[in-house]
RNA sequence: GCGAAAGUAGCUCAUUUGGUAGAGCACGACCUUGCCAAGGUCGGGGUGGCCAGUUCGAGCCUGGUCUUUCGCUCCA
């Protein structure tokens, strides 16, 4: 049904813009790259698809329990999480091959043929050079020793090297007012993922919610990650919001509950009405240092699948990391009785199944899906065209536009009547400015499911026009059913 | 990070060889109208992404820079 050029996905950055959906940050100082703010309409669809996640993972789920952790954590956890040691190595492009290379790894490699070579004192100099200068972090004098040295490129053959640079993904701020006498440790990063911020809290909620495994923790909040190349408009942002949940389960049942959550992960999609066939499972085979298995669900987005959704079975990594770096138990014990041997299964450290779910791509998958540049083919035989956003009712930033047909006569009164009695229970929009028509393009425009238009007949029978965003049918119905046919379409 | 393209009003775009910027839509007020982007009148809005250079004069030529998109690369 949907009609889509290639510029679709520009068309859709546009529109974001056009209708108060996405800005780019600090816009006026020509922005700020990778990050982006989110406008009146923007911020109500991102809120609704986070209540919705929420409520179908806590409110739905009876042994599931939410928190709310700090950005700050303690830094000690990303050592724990191995956070700090995998992602801080000096790196190094030869700008022929673009191959990039560890530099360590490539002096090293380096240092390995001199040693074939017989060069022993030679090599072992170089070594000790680049072991001084990776202490000191100087990165230019790194440089240097790799020119000096005659390192090349193994596909290049050159030495067409770009200055070497930390590709650390944290970003890092000073904590306190004092100065420490080491800067270091006064330097606490910005969480890079909000699952840790879970596992800490592991014994917390567990005892103090009182829940028995199998249970989950769901959390929504900001990471931040310092990408390289962050790209493809909010698909890929330094700053984004994630919506995880991580369930601990008892060790052995891990691949059942991964299977799963697989799969209730994906129907949650479908819930909201979303074609499956734009969906499909993408099985990692190359695996995170803490997993066990993991898969994405991914979205065909205007530029290709993509990952949008990510189910990991991290088994008992992340507890197991906390429990050494921390020196506390992270045990659960366990009181049901394990059939083979008739007694409880005691103490153990869970093993955990992960579904993480970036709220903007969310954002971004449904205007994708949403956006729909249509054709209409009018009574008289013309053409006219309009911008829809079929955006499932339940998330759409207003729920209810109301119209007065025109500014006297009494109808905007009746609108504003009817406007007081549905703002409790659900978005609503008011306007009086314009012919109808154009107003039912601007609700359009921004995905509002159902506008309801005050007339003349209003004042003689109680019934108004409502008129569907979809179908852009509409018929009469009594003003006094008005908000509970809004509200059937909520839930 | 490398390579390519682009940047002019809120949006989509014009501006023929360098001579101090326009249109449509959108926006605001008023009049007319009233069920799928109506008409009229008036109005607001741009130091041409930013900074230099060449020139008597730069939106246009040159260099740099920022941002975005695309292709590689990377992605816990």
């Amino acid at each position: 049904m949907s009609i889509q050029s290639d510029n679709t996905f520009q068309a859709i950055i546009s529109h974001s813009k056009e209708y108060g959906f996405v800005f780019p940050s600090s816009e006026i100082y020509d922005g700020l790259s990778a990050v982006y703010d989110y406008g009146p309409n923007g911020s109500e669809l991102k809120k609704n698809i986070r209540d919705y996640w929420w409520k179908s993972m806590t409110q739905m789920h009876d042994n599931i329990v939410g928190i709310d952790a700090a950005i700050f954590m303690h830094p000690t956890t990303w050592k724990a999480s191995g956070h700090v040691d995998n992602f801080s190595d000096p790196m190094i492009d030869n700008k022929d091959s673009k191959k990039r290379y560890r530099v360590d790894h490539l002096v090293e490699a380096h240092a390995e043929k001199l040693a074939i070579e017989g060069e022993k004192e030679i090599e072992f100099a170089l070594l000790k050079q680049m072991d001084t200068l990776l202490a000191a972090d100087d990165y230019a004098g790194l440089k240097q020793l790799i020119l000096d040295n005659k390192i090349v490129c193994s596909v290049s053959g050159t030495a067409n090297w770009t200055d070497i640079r930390q590709f650390n993904l944290m970003f890092s701020t000073e904590f306190g007012a004092i100065a420490a006498d080491n800067p270091e440790d006064n330097k606490v990063y910005l969480r890079p993922e909000t699952a840790q911020g879970i596992f800490v809290n592991f014994l917390n909620v567990q005892k103090t919610a009182r829940m028995k495994i199998p249970f989950g923790i769901a959390q929504t909040g900001k990471a931040f990650r310092n990408e390289i190349v962050a790209r493809q408009f909010i698909f890929r942002m330094r700053e984004f919001e994630q919506m995880e949940m991580q369930f601990f389960v008892r060790p052995g049942t891990e691949g059942m509950w991964y299977q799963h959550w697989k799969e209730a992960r994906l129907q949650w999609h479908l819930s909201l009405g979303l074609p499956a066939e734009k969906y499909r499972y993408h099985d990692h085979v190359k695996l995170a240092h803490y997993a066990k298995e993991a898969c994405d669900i991914e979205y065909e987005f205007p530029f290709g699948f993509k990952e949008v959704e990510g189910i990991h079975s991290r088994s008992d990594f992340d507890l197991t990391q906390h429990q050494i770096f921390s020196k506390k138990k992270q045990n659960y014990f366990d009181n049901d009785i394990d059939e083979s041997t008739g007694k409880p299964y005691g103490n153990y450290i869970p093993y955990v199944v992960e579904t993480s779910i970036g709220l903007d791509r969310m954002f971004l998958l449904l205007l994708a899906n949403a956006y729909e540049e249509e054709t209409i083919t009018k009574e008289d035989g013309t053409t006219d065209s309009r911008v829809v956003l079929h955006l499932p009712a339940k998330l759409a930033p207003n729920k209810l536009a109301i119209l007065p047909l025109t500014k006297k006569d009494g109808l905007p009164e009746i609108a504003r009547d009817l406007m007081d009695e549905c703002k409790p229970y659900f978005k609503c929009f008011y306007e009086e400015k314009d012919a109808i028509g154009k107003r039912y393009r601007r609700q359009d425009a921004i995905g509002t499911p159902f506008c309801v238009t005050i007339d003349h007949q209003t004042i003689e029978d109680q019934t108004v026009t409502i008129r569907y965003r979809d179908s852009m049918l509409q018929e009469r119905i009594l003003l006094s059913k008005v908000k509970d046919l809004v509200l059937g379409e909520m839930v």
